[in-house]
DNA sequence: CGACTGAGTCGGTGG
DNA sequence: GACTCAGTCG
């Protein structure tokens, strides 16, 4: 580690050598940011600064896993796992897990993701006799987030004028009483949604001095990376925290804030040097990622926004080639012309998969491209959109989980109390919550006491057999890994069983699903018992893995045998090994519920990259596709209404543009279809900014389109479409209309045997009496028509009738709901 | 009670 | 086009 001041240009190492005080380093795109951060820490350490003290906070995991790797390589010895790198988020969760009682939450509180809050926040809507049409969980979600971002609470809410006054004017009065329902819900299932792990972790410094002390102190160092991303929570947080010793290091670059609609605010920056004397600021504008025609598009279109820190990017690379304007005539042909792009590119330049890249404003503009990639048989991975733990069938598996841990978790419980089946129906579980309110007590403590509760034998058998089962896994949780109890719990309960049993394909996925989350747990509780270290205050390490571990086995789940209980240290509770705190259940589900879609993917696999621009942040690719660039979508439609919106829209374009090393292309289709429905728009005004010089317009269309949006003769369809091109692509027309129907015979397909054939009763259709319904018999169907009994079943009080139909086929009636008229 | 279906809805980015 | 929800059927 002798030499890493060598490979540094003068303003990096600048900022390196920078070690007490405050700094705030403004890093251009591909300027070095993270080498700058690794080789700080490294200094840091080799300045004497000993490396528990040291605490850096990012804003992805992947961020920190990246970090944390290469500060290992600089230093090449052990003493990096000492250091606590972690994301606002999990760092302080696993603070608060110390810390919670100071709160009133218990130490193994849940989590709960924005399905869980959104659930909570429909119940507690619904309980209020509030109209959830016009409180809608999502938008009251989001007005609850902002508060708690901006560190208002509930009380706080209630009580401020001018809120009240907004939400009034927005026709929603009642969100502070649906935040306050919200709130006391959320403490008494013992849970804290993403936003308190923030807003929670402040009220404990800020309410207590003991606290605050402690952990200034174990944080003598502290580097916060996006540091334009932070929302003033965060910002309150590490003033608390760096506030004794000022040895704050900030990281980051206004022209790439692109979360505002989290809290963020580039006011943080130019607070930064307000809130401490003599901060040393040091810019970074040396690129060393793109070409030189990529940054000159950057610049420009930069240029555009009013008010940012003064800088100009650049760089001793190449020049480059132009930037390619796209325009297409759907958004199926914009996918088509990128896929036909990347096979030729791939040809010509021989790039490999991974090194392209698919970036668009909306999460939902990923179809088109999987379905052209998919055609063309090129490998891709999308990140983003539902998560591996979102899934139902995981859902329901971590919601077991997450019930033994904290019995007070109503949602985890609401899952799960009848699943699989066993007899604790939607009527019953009513009533639990009905008095559960009523008594001001968890829906856990109904179960327990629920004989006094007046339930039926029947209900109350099925109850107590729930709690008993529940308890004893909460007895295995203090001597068990995390995956020995969960794998006893899916033998247990059956829900392993019950999706090894369902063969269709959607089952199948379902269990190996199932089967992929037990691994996984598997192979987290074997890597902390390998590697990590409790520190010094007990409070436990990250646990990024710095290397490929070993794949575990599949998890011993293959059906039916359902006996080596012996095998599993389940019952006789004495495992073959101490168990340590970190790989508690607890501890697995404190991480997992903060993973993203992108930390659980490889993104080193040779595959084609898709995301959003904010999930780009940070990445860079060989190759990249700005795609969509369409008013109303990018810019997006809700925010062209103020300049700071605007502006917003605005950096998120420069992220794009800045994401990529060698070539850009940037893509625009006339049509596109909108909740099934076709819409058209104009080209986004951004492309306006691009300077012409830089750019290639060849299959732009020549300009701005400003005519009918469906061209009408082959010559306007066709027209500013090259034909000559050399790229392969030009041979497909993804100008033409769609065919209508291109793969349907122009003859009527016969019904399919599927189809229900609708029956119009008889005139004189009467509902005969069918308790003596037998065999044979000859009846008529309101619905299905004529038909014949074939067989009788079931039993006495719900006999069921097997009616073979003269136009529908075979069915199963049960007489007591069917009504059927009986012919002979 | 659970599976199915038709109608209605849908404003985006994420830890 | 995809998802959710209320209502219906078995």
């Amino acid at each position: 580690m002798s030499n890493y001041l060598n490979e540094l240009n003068p303003q990096q190492r600048e900022a390196v050598l920078h070690v007490d005080g405050p700094l705030m380093i403004i890093a251009g795109a591909g300027s070095g940011k993270t080498k700058v951060l690794t080789t700080r820490i490294a200094h840091l350490m080799a300045s004497g600064v000993d490396s528990f003290r040291i605490l850096a906070l990012t804003f992805t995991n992947k961020a920190a896993k990246e970090m944390k790797e290469r500060v290992e390589k600089i230093l090449g010895n052990n003493e990096s796992r000492n250091l606590y790198i972690g994301t606002f988020h999990s760092v302080f969760a696993r603070i608060l897990r110390a810390e919670a009682s100071k709160v009133g939450y218990p130490t193994s509180f849940t989590i709960y993701d924005t399905d869980d809050a959104k659930s909570v926040l429909k119940t507690v809507i619904n309980e209020l006799h509030l109209d959830d049409k016009i409180y809608k969980p999502a938008t009251v979600y989001n007005r609850i987030s902002s508060a708690k971002n901006a560190l208002v609470t509930a009380e706080e809410y209630a009580n401020d004028h001018g809120l009240q006054q907004e939400d009034a004017r927005a026709n929603r009065p009642a969100i502070s009483q649906i935040y306050k329902a919200y709130a006391s819900r959320c403490f008494k299932n013992g849970a804290m949604d993403f936003d308190d792990l923030l807003l929670q972790f402040y009220l404990i410094l800020k309410n207590h001095p003991d606290a605050l002390h402690k952990y200034q102190h174990k944080f003598r160092y502290i580097m916060i990376d996006e540091y334009q991303d932070t929302n003033p929570a965060q910002y309150e947080i590490i003033k608390l925290l760096g506030g004794a010793h000022e040895n704050v290091c900030v990281v980051g670059d206004d022209a790439q804030s692109i979360y505002g609609f989290r809290g963020a605010t580039i006011e943080n920056i130019l607070l930064f040097r307000k809130d401490y004397d003599d901060v040393k600021v040091v810019k970074l504008e040396q690129n060393y990622r793109s070409t030189k025609q990529i940054l000159q598009v950057a610049n420009e279109v930069i240029g555009n926004n009013k008010g940012q820190i003064q800088k100009e990017l650049w760089t001793e690379n190449g020049e480059g080639e132009k930037i390619k304007l796209v325009r297409t005539m759907t958004d199926n042909d914009e996918g088509k012309f990128i896929a036909d792009s990347i096979q030729e590119q791939k040809l010509r330049n021989h790039f490999f998969n991974k090194e392209f890249a698919i970036l668009y404003r909306t999460n939902a503009q990923s179809r088109a491209f999987e379905e052209a990639l998919r055609r063309l048989n090129l490998p891709y991975t999308i990140f983003g959109g539902i998560s591996f733990y979102q899934r139902k069938e995981i859902k329901d598996y971590i919601a077991y989980l997450r019930i033994i841990v904290n019995s007070r978790d109503e949602e985890a419980l609401k899952r799960i109390i009848n699943y699989p089946v066993r007899g604790i129906g939607k009527t019953t579980l009513d009533k639990l919550i009905l008095v559960a309110n009523e008594q001001n007590i968890s829906v856990w403590e109904v179960l327990c006491r629920a004989a006094s509760f007046g339930f039926k034998s029947g209900t109350l058998d099925a109850i107590e057999n729930f709690v008993m089962m529940i308890r004893s896994f909460n007895s295995m949780l203090k001597n068990n890994t995390a995956y020995d109890v969960a794998f006893h719990v899916g033998k247990q309960t059956g829900l392993v069983k019950e999706l090894f049993i369902d063969k269709s394909s959607e089952g199948v996925q379902r269990y190996e699903n199932v089967q992929e989350l037990l691994n996984s747990i598997k192979e987290w509780v074997d890597d902390k018992q390998n590697r990590s270290q409790i520190d010094e205050d007990g409070v436990v390490m990250e646990e990024q893995p710095t290397f490929e571990t070993e794949k575990v086995r599949p998890a011993e789940l293959d059906f039916p045998e359902e006996t080596d209980e012996t095998e599993n240290t389940v019952e006789d509770g004495i495992p073959d090994r101490p168990i340590r705190e970190d790989v508690l259940l607890s501890a697995y589900l404190q991480q997992i519920s903060l993973l993203t879609d992108s930390d659980q993917k490889d993104e080193h696999a040779d595959t084609i990259k898709m995301m959003t621009i904010h999930a780009a942040k940070g990445l860079e690719f060989s190759c990249v596709f700005a795609v969509g660039l369409e008013e109303m979508l990018f810019p997006s439609a809700m925010s062209i209404n103020t300049r700071e919106e605007l502006e917003e829209e605005r950096r998120l374009f420069y992220v794009v543009i800045t994401r990529a090393k060698k070539r850009l292309w940037i893509t625009y289709a006339n049509t596109r279809y909108k909740f099934g429905q076709v819409v058209q728009n104009e080209p986004s005004r951004f492309i306006k900014e691009l300077p012409e010089d830089s750019i290639d317009r060849t299959f732009a269309g020549g300009g701005f389109r400003n005519q009918s949006a469906s061209p009408t003769s082959a010559s306007e369809k066709m027209r500013g479409w090259g034909t000559q091109q050399n790229t392969g692509a030009g041979k497909n027309s993804y100008y033409t209309e769609p065919k209508k129907q291109p793969e349907k015979p122009g003859y009527l397909p016969v019904t399919p045997v599927s189809k229900q054939v609708i029956h119009q009763p008889s005139a004189d259709f009467v509902a005969s009496d069918t308790s003596e319904l037998q065999a044979g018999q000859k009846i008529e169907h309101q619905k299905f028509g004529f038909g014949e009994v074939l067989k009788m079943e079931g039993a006495a009080h719900n006999p069921i009738a097997t009616i073979k139909f003269e136009l529908n086929g075979e069915k199963k009636i049960m007489l007591n709901y069917a009504k059927l008229r009986i012919i002979e």
